[in-house]
DNA sequence: TGTGTTCATGAGAATCATTCTCGCATGACT
DNA sequence: AGTCATGCGAGAATGATTCTCATGAACACA
C-alpha cells in the first residue's frame, strides 16, 4: 500500500501534530480536516487549518491514519497500521475495521489473470448503523 | 445501489449529451470530465463544460456510466448497468469490468453482523496494465 | 543553557474542479 | 406553427485543498 520510503524524512513533534493526533484517538468515526479544524479550536487547542491538513498527510504518509474520499472532501480516521477495510456508517460516521483474507487474495488473482501487476485495491462497505437505525 | 425514482423524469435528446455518451462509447478507459470537453473540442463537437458535467450526471443517474473519485478529479466511463467492479490501470486508464459474487455476500454478512442496513460497497482494483508494464 | 540551522506554522492568497445563474435556444407535443 | 418546459453556454460563484512567505519553534550541539 505504501511506499519503502527509502529515506525515513525526520518528523518534528510540536504542539499542533500532538494535538491532532490526540483528537483523532478520541473520535470513533472518519472526520474531514475542516471538522477535525473546528473541533480543536472548540477546545481551545487552536491549530491553522493549513496546518491541520499538513499534519492529517504526514499521518497518512506514516500509514497511522486512513483516508476516505467521498463526494466532496476527504475524511480521516485513526486506524490500525495493519491492512483492512471499513464498515462506515454513512450517518453518523462510526466505523469498524474488518479484515477480509479471501478478497486479498481474489484481487491479486484476477489482476494477474489479466496481466496487470503492481496491484492495489479498496474496498469499504457503507449502511446504517443500528443506533441510527432505531434512533429514526 | 439507485433509488426506487419514483417520477422517472424525462430525458430530453440533445446534439450535445449524443456526442458525450457517443464519445464515451469509443474510449474504453475512465476520464475526467475536462479530459472529455477538450476531446470534444478537439472533435469539433463543441460543447460547453458545465454542460459535460450536466450530461455526465444524467448518466450516472440512468445508470449508464460509472463514476470514479481519485484524488482530485472524478472520471468517467460508460460501463454495462449490470454490479460489477473494475480492474483500473493507473498508468493508461485502460479499465477490465470484473464481477466476484462471494464479496457481494461477504459484504452483506459482515455488515449484518454488526448490525448495519442498507449496506451498499464500493471495490476497486489498480494496478499496471501489460502493455504499460512493457512500455516502460 | 545558549546558539544556529532547519523545519513547521499560520493568515491569506491562489488554485482548481465543480456548481450555479440567468438570458436565450431548442426539443417535445398539439 | 405555437406553446412551454428543458437544456444550453459563458461567466461568476463556491468550496476544499494547496501555496506563499515572513515569523516562530524544535532539535542538535557546544
Ligand atoms: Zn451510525
Ligand atoms: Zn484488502
Ligand atoms: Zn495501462
Ligand atoms: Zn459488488
Amino acid at each position: 500500500m505504501t511506499r519503502p520510503e527509502p529515506t525515513e524524512a525526520p518528523r518534528r513533534q510540536t504542539r499542533q501534530r500532538s494535538a491532532v493526533l490526540a483528537l483523532l484517538e478520541q473520535l470513533d468515526g472518519f472526520r474531514t480536516a475542516q471538522d477535525l479544524h473546528a473541533l480543536l479550536r472548540e477546545r481551545g487547542e487552536a491549530v491553522g487549518l493549513a496546518t491541520v491538513y499538513r499534519a492529517l498527510q504526514a499521518l497518512v504518509d506514516d500509514g497511522l491514519v486512513d483516508v476516505l474520499r467521498g463526494d466532496g472532501e476527504a475524511a480521516y480516521r485513526r486506524c490500525s497500521p495493519v491492512h483492512h477495510h471499513h464498515l462506515v456508517c454513512r450517518s453518523c460516521g462510526r466505523t469498524v475495521e474488518v479484515a477480509d483474507p479471501p478478497v486479498e487474495r481474489w484481487a491479486a488473482r484476477v489482476a494477474a489473470e489479466h496481466g496487470f501487476a503492481d496491484v492495489q485495491h479498496q474496498l469499504e462497505v457503507f449502511g446504517t448503523c443500528a443506533a441510527c437505525t432505531t434512533a429514526r
